[in-house]
DNA sequence: GTTTTTGTTGATTGACGAGTCAATAAAAAA
DNA sequence: TTTTTTATTGACTCGTCAATCAACAAAAAC
């Protein structure tokens, strides 16, 4: 039973934390979105931050999983970069609960280490795959490169906090790859224009 | 009094904000802060909402009355757009207590319509002072560009809320202008070299 | 010098929410 | 069948906090 109730909970949390769009949902709220009683999630998860905690970390191994999955069909650096940023605005990515909670993570860091220490994980990663491969496309500007691209990304997510349409994540991808395009180009611009 | 009292409330709020590193403030701590009792801050804002939504409010008008202070001294479309970047990220608005505002703006937007209309209005006052110039200096792009410029400077503000260190404003608005300077590069690279 | 207006607070109320606990139900083991 | 372990909950405690209010002080007006 308790891997069982530990999911609902989870679920129950993210659901909670997107219709409320803040972490100012009671432990009572998720226990009932997840169909049990207040005691029983106190029970399997001690108290109201480890359910929060434990979601958060649900969601960056399922994020982290997933860009390990679609990696594994790129082979060119231009490809996997490409897969890397289509994956943080891929439909299960982006949608507005994941962003609510993605943005609640980010506050809850200032105050939280373990919050913070989990994306600060995150962005090493983030940032070390993009460097990997940018590496191989210019040498010099990699760590700029990635730098910029990875700052899109969040400036990307934050700006859908404000849409009240559902968010679409297909344009913002295209926008950053064109940008990155952009920045390769200008390095070899009589090698390979940009294909776009 | 009351425009003072106000204003101390005001500037309490940013800083119990700053300190507490979310909303999660209550009306006894910023009433404390400003030197007054509890009371006394429900009697010149009705309520908690409104303190809230009158120091939001001021940390926008503030900002907005900055970028129009720095602008008038720009003449070229090229120094008033490195104007705004610099401005958004110039040491009075990159401050630690003013970051944490900042995102607590955009968690709070997602449920109140008052905040979301509010950061609307900055968003597209931004976009706007960013286009406006861009038109001169790449008209056909200047829309994409603007975005990518906004989005960035979003996505350089978020990722100093994991920063332990003071954030450094500088070196974020000089990785923004480089990109604005590639971006525009490469549009006439036979004309116009980057000048870094 | 009295009255009115303005500024201020301590004490109180009422609601809500996290976490505990004793008790019950159901399944497994004996 | 009895006993033990596991799963579950309703009811309760305790603390916190927004908001109110009656009362007090001090200045302004009369």
């Amino acid at each position: 039973m308790e891997p069982i109730r530990r999911n609902a909970l989870m679920q129950a949390a993210i659901s909670e934390i997107g219709s409320a769009g803040s972490l100012d949902v009671t432990v009572s709220q998720i226990a009932k979105r997840a169909g049990m009683s207040t005691a029983l999630a106190h029970h399997y998860f001690g108290n109201k931050e480890h359910i929060f905690s434990a979601t958060m970390r649900h969601i960056l191994t399922l994020y982290g999983t997933q860009v390990r999955a679609a990696l594994r069909d790129a082979i060119t650096p231009r490809a996997r970069l490409e897969t890397i940023i289509r994956t943080s605005f891929d439909s299960e990515n982006f949608r507005t609960e994941v962003i609510s909670a993605w943005m609640n993570l980010y506050v809850k860091s200032r105050t939280s280490p373990e919050t913070r220490q989990l994306l600060n994980i995150y962005q090493k990663r983030l940032h070390s795959n993009l460097l990997h491969d940018l590496r191989h496309l210019s040498a010099e500007r990699a760590n700029f490169i990635a730098t910029t691209i990875a700052a899109l990304i969040d400036g990307y997510y934050i700006r859908h906090a404000l849409t009240d349409c559902a968010p679409n994540g297909n344009a913002a991808a295209n926008n950053i790859i064109a940008v990155l395009d952009q920045m390769l180009t200008i390095i070899v611009p009589q090698i390979s224009p940009p294909e776009a």
